[in-house]
DNA sequence: CGTTAGGTTGAAAAGCATCAACCCGTGTGG
DNA sequence: CCACACGGGTTGATGCTTTTCAACCTAACG
């Protein structure tokens, strides 16, 4: 584990703000656990224990409303962390987490952490500042929610996750469509849809490889207004 | 300015977690400012030099995302911090801020905040915490626009503004509609013929004033889904 | 092979937005 | 003191966007 540890220490914001002797402690209370695609993380309302931290894999965070929907919250990978807040609160969870595929994650109890915050300054601002970041990515998703289009939101989430290549940008979808619709607030079917409107301004789709042969349309399409 | 200060540190859950000392070191560096309705607080992406407290009245926060739109992010008021995150960071406002209404806010300078936090524990947990219930609400904005209808969230919107008295729940709606209607991702011209629905379900509505006369019908609305 | 989960497609309906007209308090200037 | 303009809000007609429901396709798996 103390290799595997180091190398997880490189990828993670937050233990590599920690000093020598907190991420040894941390490392001490770390549990490494593997969680099959779909099973329960820890349930909505549920105490919270600990921390987590993605070294493989997909994790969704949601919330059941009042009317029965599901909303996704957020869709974490390696190196990110999720429930910092409920954790270091304590508190009961303000949202639950399922694995959205097969995934290893890191357990950092929240006694641990709270101890290891207090003796170590370094580690108490890198706390903070993972939750403005956290507090960024969701401004945007409510940016995007609230002031553009389903394809609009479509198209920007293609952009935003492009690689580029010889010829145009190229997207690997991260993750099933059905969850990309839920993370858009929108229904597969539309996502669909969305996706077949594209293909005439140069856009391809191939099971989960989108090519973007010219970025510029996308771009005209998300600075046009709705009226347009 | 004293009086006032011990005053507007009762109403601060910020400065309560403060030590004297730092509250002293603070009250020294504020500056308390009027801001005019409609006047600009601070522009997105200029750079963020100071916190924000409200004493008074109401600011919005808002983006104008790619296409031209205004996002309304929040609404504050009295006892309120915003633009913490970028205040602390230092970095680019990641959103505008205006006036509301006629209001006063203490203005916090960063560099003051930052060196506070340094040598008070407690000042330094309470920003975590001021940032976690930060998070919350986002959360909670986007689980209603994920997954509920314009109605519901305008429902929402009232219950959650909502104050008992003798015959039902009485609303003061806290700002101008058209901020509501922004607030809640539709355009105010929905907002209304949303309220005028929920006339036959015991809602009456004169001015900024709505009665809620008979709450269980809001609540069953609440609970359907979409489909019903 | 048959089954199943994820995805696509089509037709119809619902939900919001848009545009335009109108209303009504408020404040202003003649 | 009245006329007028103005901002905020409402209402109606219409159209676009997204959802819903259903059928269907296809790759993966037992």
């Amino acid at each position: 584990m103390t290799d595997t540890f180091a190398l997880i220490t490189r990828s993670c914001a937050l233990l590599r703000a920690a000093g020598p002797q907190t991420r040894e402690r941390l490392r001490r209370s770390a549990r490494l656990r593997h969680y099959h695609r779909g099973e329960t993380i820890f349930l909505h309302q549920s105490r919270a224990q600990a921390c987590h931290l993605v070294l493989e894999g997909w994790v969704k965070l949601y919330r059941i409303a009042p009317n029965g929907c599901e909303a996704l919250l957020g869709i974490h990978t390696r190196g990110e962390t999720f429930g910092l807040a409920d954790g270091l609160r304590g508190a009961a969870r303000s949202f639950g987490a399922d694995a959205a595929s097969d995934c290893d994650l890191l357990i950092l109890p929240a006694p641990e952490i709270r101890a290891a915050a207090a003796t170590d300054p370094g580690l108490q601002e890198a706390l903070l500042h993972e939750s403005f970041a956290a507090t960024d990515r969701l401004l945007d998703q409510i940016t995007d929610l609230k002031s553009c289009s389903a394809l609009q939101r479509v198209a920007a989430f293609l952009c935003a996750h492009a690689c580029v290549t010889e010829d145009g940008l190229r997207v690997i979808l991260p993750f099933e469509k059905h969850l990309i619709a839920a993370y858009l607030g929108i229904k597969p079917e539309s996502l669909s849809r969305a996706l077949s409107r594209l293909k005439p301004l140069g856009v391809t789709i191939s099971r989960d490889i989108v090519l973007i042969r010219n970025p510029e349309a996308l771009d005209v399409l998300l600075r046009e207004e709705a009226a347009a």
